[in-house]
DNA sequence: TTCTAAATGATAGTAAAACTATCATATTAA
DNA sequence: TTAATATGATAGTTTTACTATCATTTAGAA
């Protein structure tokens, strides 16, 4: 048996859907390699379509800009995480056990996923810890929040402060500790691999290291262990 | 008495210094202003030259490129931190009430600082919460380092980090903690303003709760109130 | 005060980025 | 089979991100 999966996308995230057509999803495939190559600054349409043998008026179809497609790439991440924290935490009844497999999904560095042919989840998720924030910091976020084009960020943030609040139905900023958690599993590890002064784990640059002080941060807060 | 504050920039930073004539001053105030007013993305040195009333080879001559005057501001705005920390905290003895200023100077708004004339703080600080991160989140973050251009930032850490340390000399991870104090300050604000449901302050839009939720976090970790 | 060096202004120009438009051809779905 | 849709090829525009040159102004040392 084969399982593919697909992660339904919000329409305004794209003018023509990516899925549904090989150079839509080479577009996709593409963009993730050169971001992850070059960084997002230098990354243009016209090395993308060079890249993959296509015109800039063809990566232009799909999308209005290379910001649409960073938030595109993105919100593609975040659906794909929640995926797999509702997978991996759905026979667990421990709010606790929950929370720690979550920071370590969160934290650490993920494997190809064979499920989905068109993304290399190892490189995606390396991306947005670089450039993930780039999507949302930016003047227009009202108008892009407004086309909901946030949305799985903030359902997972909501998902996992749920199981903040079943942890310890008390505590005060489940949501602020949940967006917490989200971004410091990425900033840690970036700083990590590049301003390892900002953090403890820089000599050996072990990420279980990260998925420690995450750990303590979360429960010394929530008073359990 | 009329005190001036200056603060001694990296020379790395900058291709003639703007502390030592009237139009890199104007570079310095103008490029803030526009920023905060159209963002970092939309900012460009044409833009800026034509506010200032000089030319686009003017500004040049300051600086590189503007990614350049972006890590200047964040280092200046660093460096500025760092010296409100020193004083706000040089004449208290517990670790835990300088640990307490440092969340309230970092989390909270602050008024324009009269010592510096050409730069307004208080815009300065929200266009750090917007676009200081983009400083060092880049591919060329490594040649930015040798450089010693985020030195101020990682100074800044380094004495939060102590300050964690004198409240619990046991704790492991005082260096991350600081980042993600820092870090975070700025995130929920963010946040608060703009994806509100990331954080538990959307409705009241409250600075306070901010520090409220950071103060938890951190003296939990911490083991001590 | 005068001379000289440095800073600024004015203008021009280039390469690349960020698009938009058009038309021909290939593919697909009814 | 035809009609709609997607792609390819080409061309063009505006803006960004610079670099170069030379004249003029300003500031600092003799």
């Amino acid at each position: 048996m084969e399982i593919q999966l697909q992660i339904k996308m919000n329409e305004k995230l794209f003018l023509r859907n990516p899925e549904q057509s090989e150079l839509g999803k080479k577009i996709i495939r593409h963009s993730i390699q050169l971001i992850h190559k070059n960084g997002f600054e230098s990354f243009t349409f016209k090395k993308l379509a060079e890249d993959i043998g296509t015109t800039e008026a063809g990566v232009y179809r799909y999308f209005e800009n290379k910001h649409r497609l960073l938030i595109y790439i993105a919100a593609w991440y975040w659906s794909w995480l929640e995926y797999r924290v509702t997978i991996s935490t759905s026979n667990i009844k421990d709010p606790a056990v929950k929370l720690k497999k979550v920071i370590k999904l969160l934290a650490t560095v993920v494997e190809d996923d064979v499920k989905t042919s068109y993304v290399n989840e190892n490189i995606l998720h390396q991306i947005i810890i670089a450039e993930g924030t780039k999507a949302y910091l930016t003047k227009h976020i009202s108008e892009d929040n407004k086309d909901k084009l946030f949305k799985p960020y903030k359902d997972l943030c909501a998902k996992i402060g749920e199981i903040i609040l079943d942890c310890n139905s008390r505590y005060k900023y489940p949501k602020s500790l949940a967006s917490t958690i989200i971004e410091m599993a990425h900033f840690q590890n970036f700083f990590m691999y590049n301003l390892p002064s900002l953090t403890d784990f820089g000599k050996d640059k072990d990420e279980s290291k990260i998925v420690m002080f995450l750990e303590e941060l979360v429960f010394s807060s929530l008073k359990i262990k």
